[in-house]
DNA sequence: GTAGGGTATGTTATCGATCACATTCTTTCT
DNA sequence: AGAAAGAATGTGATCGATAACATACCCTAC
């Protein structure tokens, strides 16, 4: 069998790496057959694949993808965006995803969205047009950047709380945090607390965060004193500069903080004012950070699941590419309280 | 003026997003003037470069990258290679490396090492040969996907040591962590200890890791007793377990850890054993992760820069793939002691 | 023996850019 | 004024793959 037409102009010099054309000549076939083989999709006979599969080895040849993408073969590569990996719940996401995409031979881009950074631009980091992404929205930066891209491009997000207006998307997917804030709410209360106060994390919408719905949600249908929420940033220092002067106030024995690192700062807020912890007040967090357990007392929290959320994206992103290949969308799991050492029954 | 030769064989239709032909086509110049005006490089006249400017915001066309780099266009991608992301000086050179490479215009691939897993494949996860990359070299997994890589990827590493053996790589960057750990370990002892033992961090080769050198190096000098290293993992439950027996001893009065994960499980650990910090033991971290001047009792610790680390590497791959246009490396910090609660007096 | 229907494989066009070289149009100098 | 030098721009080949279509081959059925 000889292949003499249609042969690339010149012999690849041995400086640059196998292409597909190599492996066909020294395999005597055409470089579609290796395609074929190396797609599995069609079918090759054994004997050639065989030869070519070897051919393949011998030349130490990878497909190039970048060519597999121009030529328009099927999406294997994902764009991520996400707002500041260095919260909790962004970078587990972001492993989740990662995992998930590299397991299903996806390879994948990310691209950080600085707070407060135009949006304008959020197509210009896509590789090309029509690159598959998934975006996590558990911030503004991160709803914008959702918002602004274009209509065209295949996207998944992983975001705060559902659209308040029109049907579900059903290409978000999110936690239940508001199920997840009253029920930590409800648990404070179960333990003889008058009311609970909130230290929130900034909003993804203009909206009310879902997490602070779920602590007056619980807060309403016990009846009980319905404090505003104390804004609050993302960091340990927001919390501690949120609560300093509320603790001056006995009254204030419970405080459900919107993630773990404002409890931290909470935490050393309580213990400057001279409050003990589970003493006299009860700090819960959200998240469930991996210091949390073992914090000094060990914070009482809700543990979330960003990275099931994360892996589960990424499946939804799969089905949304290749519905006929693409697995299920794997399980994720429920909010779960966590009960450790900061909290405890109401000072009597 | 019109072009008329050398057209693409047809129109491309509205579904598809617009191509430099088409940019071409409507300012009616050839695609080759379209890709100077993009690429800046050679001479275009003002008038012609105003006009493809403005198709071009028309159009709202976006070169396609992956078309730019099969062409044999400058290189604008890297892809990082890092073991597991959930460890503070991980993540947060990787966040380093990502701002970096992005305000540079790179785009940035991940691909996460999975612990243990094979080397063989490595090469298989980048888009093309040639690829640039970059290693986050901390632990076993980092050091081993650097060495599996094929010679012809143009290639920088965050690295823990230097290589023993051989010259130093002008490719690999490090922190000195040797330096910072003695620094540490002389601090405590100037506070009175009689000697420091130190919880080690799982090593990056076989050699001794860096900062166990450094915490042998300063007691050597000092002429104390060189207790022997007790061997920790990444964790704060590993840091709880390497320790949980040493505290019965009363004589053990300072604790350096690998990292701040440890220390936490160190002082939990410290706390169950009914020893006072810094009463009765001193406690001593590495890195400065987030949480650690939160902690009760906040945690003394040497800061590391390791976003900085990460801006240099990229600044340093960069000077690598374009000497003529990259700006300078970026200087990082030294590292820093921070001193806290956690450390105190020798018991007398 | 020949039409019919797969199966295996080859050929050409295409994706969207860059590169190297060719060509045209201006200047500038003698 | 003519030639040489340089600026601006166009042409064809190429990167490494896939898609669509074409073709050769083989076996079965009438």
């Amino acid at each position: 069998m000889e292949v003499t037409g249609h042969m690339p102009p010149q012999d690849a010099p041995r400086t640059r790496s196998a292409s597909i054309w190599d492996v066909a000549r020294v395999a005597g076939v055409s470089q579609q057959t290796v395609s074929r083989v190396i797609n599995g999709k069609a079918r090759v006979s054994e004997a050639t694949r065989a030869r070519v599969l070897q051919v393949i080895a011998e030349l130490g040849y990878r497909p190039n993808r970048l060519a597999q993408a121009l030529a328009g073969g099927p999406v294997r590569s994902v764009t991520v965006l996400t707002s500041d990996t260095a919260l909790y719940g962004a970078a587990a996401t972001l492993r989740g995803m990662e995992e998930a995409a590299r397991t299903a031979g996806f390879s994948v881009g990310i691209s950080v969205l600085e707070r407060g950074s135009g949006q304008a631009d959020i197509a210009l980091r896509l590789n090309r047009p029509g690159e598959a992404v998934m975006v996590i929205a558990f911030d503004d930066a991160g709803v914008r950047a959702l918002r602004a891209l274009p209509a065209d491009v295949p996207v998944t997000a992983a975001v705060e709380r559902r659209p308040d207006d029109g049907p579900d998307d059903p290409w978000q997917i999110w936690l239940d945090d508001r199920a997840a804030a009253a029920h930590a709410t409800r648990y404070l209360l179960s333990l003889g607390h008058q009311t609970v106060h909130y230290v929130a994390i900034p909003s993804s919408t203009s909206a009310l965060p879902q997490r602070t719905q779920g602590w007056q949600d619980a807060l309403r249908a016990a009846g009980r004193p319905l404090p505003e929420p104390l804004p609050g940033g993302w960091s340990p220092r927001s919390g501690y500069l949120a609560v300093r002067s509320l603790l001056a106030d006995r009254s204030v024995t419970a405080i459900l903080c919107g993630n773990d690192d404002l409890a931290l700062g909470v935490m050393r807020a309580a213990r400057e004012a001279g409050r003990d912890i589970p003493g006299d007040l009860s700090v819960v967090g959200f998240d469930d950070s991996p210091p949390s357990a073992y914090l000094n007392p060990s914070l009482t929290t809700v543990r979330l699941d960003f990275e099931g959320l994360g892996r589960a994206c990424f499946g939804l992103l799969h089905r949304r590419l290749d519905p006929q290949n693409a697995a299920a969308v794997p399980a994720w799991s429920e909010p779960e309280l966590i009960v450790r050492e900061s909290s405890g029954p109401a000072p009597s």
